[in-house]
DNA sequence: TTGACATGCAACCCTGTGGTTGCGTATCAT
DNA sequence: ATGATACGCAACCACAGGGTTGCATGTCAA
């Protein structure tokens, strides 16, 4: 992802953050990349119809996943037909320290 | 593969933090609250309409801070005809913590 | 008491969005 | 080449939730 470039960053990015910590399947998938911090989309789908008995289609996860790398808080790179995706916690270290003293 | 074993979805009390904070006034309720960590409904409806330029009604920032005081991040307690709101921060210090190492 | 005031409650409306199905595209294996 | 695979895209559906209006309740001041 590149920099946002919008006037009031703190405003309009952190939006987003939040709009994509709204889901609790989204916060499910940010639990996945916390074991593992890379993954495909494949894999990913995988694991959270297993492991943790999601009942999705792989497209719902992959709005998701737009949704996650538009908050910033997953990189995705195309690799042959592999969608590779890296997790990316650093607006989370921000977010909430909006009303932290 | 096995199944993970941890609490499925993050809890439920988790649930009403991320929901409270997904809404962009109640974001802005909670910076009032910033300022002020204690004040009435009706001070706070006041200074959102004035300081902050909201257009909504009383009401619905009534069913904002039922949402918000679900959550934990606000407890109220009613003094005469007023309702007395106090901000809590509590809840933000831990919701996070859960994707950070 | 009477009226102004601060709030609670309930029914509605409408948009947003999570989820689905269906199909198209590009890549890899055989 | 040919099929299987991993993914993208678009249309559609259903429901949650933010916002409103209208009215009821309880409290304080005159």
């Amino acid at each position: 992802m590149q920099p946002c470039g919008c006037v009031s960053y703190g405003g309009m990015h952190n939006d987003l953050v939040f709009k994509a910590l709204a889901d609790p399947t989204r916060r499910l998938m940010l639990d996945e990349f916390s074991d593992r911090n890379e993954q495909t989309l494949y894999e990913l789908t995988a694991r959270l119809i297993m492991r943790h008995e999601v009942a999705i289609s792989r497209q719902a996860l992959a709005k998701h996943i737009d949704l996650l790398e538009e908050a910033g808080l997953v990189r995705s790179e195309k690799r042959g037909r592999y969608r590779m995706l890296v997790f990316n916690d650093e607006p989370l270290r921000t977010v909430v320290n909006r009303w932290l003293k």
